[in-house]
DNA sequence: CGGCATGTGAGAACTGTTGTCGACTGTGCG
DNA sequence: CGCACAGTCGACAACAGTTCTCACATGCCG
């Protein structure tokens, strides 16, 4: 049987509010700075639980750190600035339709994708920048 | 300057005859088991080296480890079979586009992007069809 | 209300990775 | 060839994120 706890009901509460990604040791610095006495290991319990409800979504950053977003719903991609951690949901046909495509092809099926864009954002972007013309060589 | 030692050539030739994904713990019992002697800080450096140098790529699984693979320098994306964990290269002119387009028109700019394609090979999915080319052993 | 399965939380333990530092060794030079 | 030395090695410590442990607390059901 599952309860319904106080922490459960906030650690939910907390990705209610927030935009985009969180670490489950945010979620666990966010509500003790808002008040809220909960255990790390609980944090990571209720995270994980909600992710097995399928309410929260997990990947993983380069560093290997788990990072959690709520956005199940409805299909779509992050464009996520690589200095504000500032993120913008994107949808794109073209790509779905794509990856569909090109798994076919190979034949594969029951095909899933993950893509994410990352980015310096325009406000990020406008300091200091030592190349004015700031072509990536490796990527195209 | 860098040198060519021992160990950074034992390192590659793994990967040479590797092929998938490995994690820089499995190239390191790898070697271990094949009579080289190799400290575990030098694989992760020779690994994070060869990452530099695009000839090796870097990926995280789901439990957070750090799999390497020998892949071509070129920009492309993978095709990754759940069930055997085979994998191919794919290209695409067209999510590239996408991709940065997506990202310039929110003001993005030096703009990278992962993708990664998941589905069920053929082989894999046929019900009672034992394949002739099967899983490598040790994929994930 | 009372019983008890389930949840909690502080801290230990574990895992993968990175840093440290003295010893070692390719490499370039004479 | 031999020498100097910067780059490298490797055992181990340190670290970060995550999971586990276990005594205690608490929501749920009758």
């Amino acid at each position: 049987m599952i309860r319904n706890t106080r922490q459960r009901t906030a650690v939910n509460a907390v990705f209610e509010e927030l935009e985009g990604f969180a670490s489950a040791q945010e979620v666990h610095a966010r509500m003790r700075a808002g008040g809220d006495s909960i255990g790390l290991s609980t944090v990571y319990r209720a995270v994980q639980a909600l992710v097995d409800d399928g309410e929260l979504d997990s990947i993983r950053t380069d560093s290997g750190e788990a990072i959690y977003r709520r956005c199940s719903t409805r299909h779509h991609h992050h464009l996520v600035c690589r200095v504000c951690g500032r993120t913008e949901e994107v949808e794109g046909p073209t790509v779905e339709r794509w990856a569909d495509r090109v798994a076919g092809e190979h034949g594969f099926v029951d095909v899933k994708h993950t893509l994410e864009i990352f980015g310096t954002c325009a406000a990020c972007h406008a300091p200091a920048e030592p190349s004015p013309v700031d072509a990536p060589a490796d990527q195209r």
